[in-house]
DNA sequence: CTTCTTGTTACTGA
DNA sequence: ATCAGTAACAAGAA
């Protein structure tokens, strides 16, 4: 999608009330955040924290601060869409985005294009309408935590509550241990569409709505296609695709409709590689004369090519 | 007012 | 015991 095509889906959208400003952090997106800070937090003492309102913050937010405060940040992580930062002694500090948390990292700059704002994307002071968390380090930056709609949560667990949470998700896509024959394995004796089973986060990590759709475009194949009846040269394609749409869209560092940002302020450029997702009454730009579709499959709103992504029985 | 958005979990029924 | 499917929840937009 072009610049100027781009800008007409946008207008398209806007004028047919559809609400396009909502992004979903998916594991594309979570991975760029962790890559961001990385660089610029590991090494750091927390000094402060700032606690503008206490939704998001899971038991309290007194167990909060005190677990945090003077802590050092060692590590950050990722399973699935979940952040989960080692700030050593033991203490864990887990970070779900949800639909519109933002982590925005800042030295110095007190605004930040992009921030959350009812009105769109434009220069928005730090800490934003929306920023319920701030922690200060230790050589005078801010990590700011928005959340537009309090879904997203952070949460304080010990090594063993870390574990037996990281435990109960499935492989995570673009490691060693999501091979062929664990994919294989997941789709034995099943039944279900294949794309409730690519969103299913016990079974594999990290696939949202967005790339759910995207793989199932890629792969050529129906997203509410029973995985009984998949063949195995579809397996394979499946499998394929997952690695190639999830590896290509961290390289684009995620897809941005309004609010996704990176903790540098940076929007994702993935949106110019969507095929299918919010593209229902389009074109397809794979195949002669089909027009993206639109169904709900396994709860989800779904986009699939009638023509290229078959119903095979 | 209703309906839609998402990721996750609790629950039901098979 | 295991799996499929759905309701519910958070908060805001239209």
């Amino acid at each position: 999608m072009n610049r100027c095509k781009q800008k007409l889906f946008y207008a398209d959208k806007e004028k047919n009330g559809f609400n396009v400003r909502f992004f979903m952090p998916e594991l594309p997106e979570v991975e760029t955040v962790r890559r961001d800070l990385v660089p610029v937090l590991v090494g750091k003492k927390i000094t402060k924290i700032t606690v503008l309102h206490a939704a998001p913050v899971k038991d309290g937010v007194k167990k909060f601060i005190k677990s945090l405060q003077f802590k050092t940040i060692h590590h950050i992580d990722r399973i699935g869409k979940l952040l989960v930062v080692d700030v050593g002694e033991g203490v864990f500090l887990l970070i779900h985005l949800k639909m519109t948390g933002q982590l925005i990292y800042r030295k110095g700059a007190t605004t930040v294009e992009g921030g959350h704002s009812l009105s769109g994307f434009k220069d928005v002071p730090m800490p934003s309408t929306f920023t319920w968390v701030v922690w200060h380090l230790n050589d005078g930056s801010d990590l700011y935590f928005n959340d537009m709609r309090k879904f997203g949560y952070l949460k304080i667990v010990d090594a063993q509550e870390k574990d037996r949470i990281v435990a109960r998700y499935g492989a995570e896509p673009l490691t060693k241990k999501f091979t062929l024959d664990y994919f294989l394995k997941i789709l034995e004796k099943r039944n279900t569409p294949i794309k409730s089973l690519l969103l299913n986060q016990t079974l594999v990590a990290g696939i949202g709505n967005i790339y759910a759709d995207e793989i199932c475009f890629d792969a050529g194949i129906f997203p509410g296609i029973r995985v009984a009846i998949l063949t195995m040269k579809q397996k394979k394609k499946l499998f394929q695709s997952i690695g190639s749409i999830l590896k290509k869209a961290i390289k684009y560092k995620g897809t941005t409709f309004k609010n996704y940002l990176s903790p540098h302020g940076k929007k994702g450029n993935f949106l110019d590689f969507l095929q299918v997702y919010q593209r229902e009454g389009k074109k397809c730009l794979r195949c002669d004369g089909g027009i993206i579709a639109q169904k709900r499959i396994g709860g989800r709103n779904s986009r699939y090519c009638p023509l290229c992504q078959k119903v095979l029985h």
